[in-house]
DNA sequence: ACTGGTTGAAAATCACGACC
DNA sequence: GGTCGTGATTTTCAACCAGT
């Protein structure tokens, strides 16, 4: 990747600097198509190396101007004058994205999804950053035009197949969500680098009679997950009823488990028939103002039901969890600690599968 | 009959945003 | 960081046309 570059570079630059005799520089890969038997890494199949020494001395000489700039740069007494826009989370986050945003509108044009820098640079251009100035001529794609409409109006989009289509499921109702951890050093016997494995789930069933039934797993030895998670998400899913999922990550951790578990295969595909998609639905046929540009459950969520909100819990987002799982899986960590990881992992992905059954319930009301 | 340019459809690639 | 679907953008390529 590009950033790689710089990245070894800088490096290169700095050894050297510190008085190093450097021979060559290299960048190493992980080869995410290695599988591992499950008894020794073999690392000549894990790593991969590219030589950049020419690429990292023919940088160096862009180094020294480079660092003047920096320095130029801190020792100002104003903040450089750079507008906010997409390059400030590419390659990465910028820490000072908080503070730049401060002065740009609340609907911010950089809100309307899938619109690229091309786009945002003609409207900087016409120094227009709130949505609400953008010209009518304007070419945006649908979904854009829809947000802009909303935010322009004040008001929400329900386009006419939405009632149908969370209609369109058969009793009962699953609503699903999967924790995983992803591993750059695979763990398991078959798995891969950065395969995801599932340790984690919740299904809110709502029956036919309106009674809303929670359901949860979690492993908790420090194991292969896969093989209990796989029964007791069969047992739980039953043969019955449509199985509700935020975008189709669900999907493909199933279709993971079945290529890698034979003998729990059929089954497995069988729910694949069962799935529907919410995240489609609601991109597909809802658009409100106070989600801002994004279709995530987080923005979602808070727009349509702002009493259940992210706030009150410890565990926040996807990432964190498998994070936490780890810590929780860890022998040196005190069972006190497990204990309080654990409840945190069940409440939080509770809450995700909860926020499905109400999400869908408040829009139905809207008819 | 050949060349060069244009057009438009199809395919390939890229960018984005969602999940973990 | 990986992965995938979606939709936009770019590239490719064949068909067409005008001019020689």
């Amino acid at each position: 990747k590009e950033e790689y570059y710089a990245d070894v570079g800088i490096q290169y630059y700095v050894l050297k600097g510190a008085g190093l005799h450097i021979d060559g520089v290299f960048l190493m890969h992980l080869n995410n198509q290695y599988v591992y038997d499950g008894k020794t890494l073999d690392l000549e199949g894990l790593f991969s190396s590219s030589d950049l020494t020419e690429a990292a001395i023919a940088y160096q000489e862009e180094i020294p101007e480079m660092l003047a700039g920096l320095k130029e740069m801190l020792a100002a007494a104003d903040p450089p004058g750079i507008t906010p826009s997409k390059h400030c989370n590419r390659p990465y986050g910028c820490e000072f994205w908080e503070y730049c945003m401060k002065g740009m509108p609340d609907h911010w044009v950089i809100q309307l999804s899938g619109i690229g820098q091309k786009k945002l640079d003609e409207l900087e251009e016409m120094g227009i950053y709130d949505i609400v100035e953008i010209p009518d001529g304007f070419s945006l794609s649908a979904i854009q035009e829809r947000i802009r409409n909303c935010v322009v109006n004040d008001e929400s989009y329900i386009a006419r197949g939405l009632k149908e289509e969370l209609e369109d499921v058969e009793s009962p109702i699953h609503f699903l969500d999967f924790e995983t951890f992803a591993l750059a050093i695979p763990r398991y016997a078959g798995t891969r680098p950065y395969q995801g494995i599932p340790f984690q789930w919740s299904d809110h069933i709502l029956h036919k009679n309106g009674k809303i039934e929670h359901r949860e797993y979690l492993c908790e030895e420090d194991k292969d997950p896969r093989e209990e998670f796989t029964l007791t998400l069969l047992n739980v899913l039953g043969s019955r009823g449509s199985i509700v999922t935020y975008t189709d990550y669900e999907r493909r951790i199933i279709e993971a488990l079945a290529r890698d578990h034979p003998e729990h295969h059929k089954p497995l595909l069988a729910t694949l028939d069962r799935l529907v998609d919410l995240y489609k639905i609601i991109r597909n046929n809802y658009y409100h103002p106070e989600f801002h540009g994004s279709f995530s459950l987080k923005s979602v969520l808070p727009a349509i039901i702002p009493e259940m909100s992210y706030d009150s819990l410890a565990v926040q987002e996807g990432q964190e969890a498998g994070i936490e799982y780890m810590r929780m899986i860890d022998p040196s960590t005190p069972a006190e600690e497990k204990e309080k990881i654990k409840k945190d992992l069940l409440k939080y992905c509770g809450h995700d599968t909860l926020a499905m059954v109400r999400i869908r319930e408040a829009l139905l009301k809207l008819f």
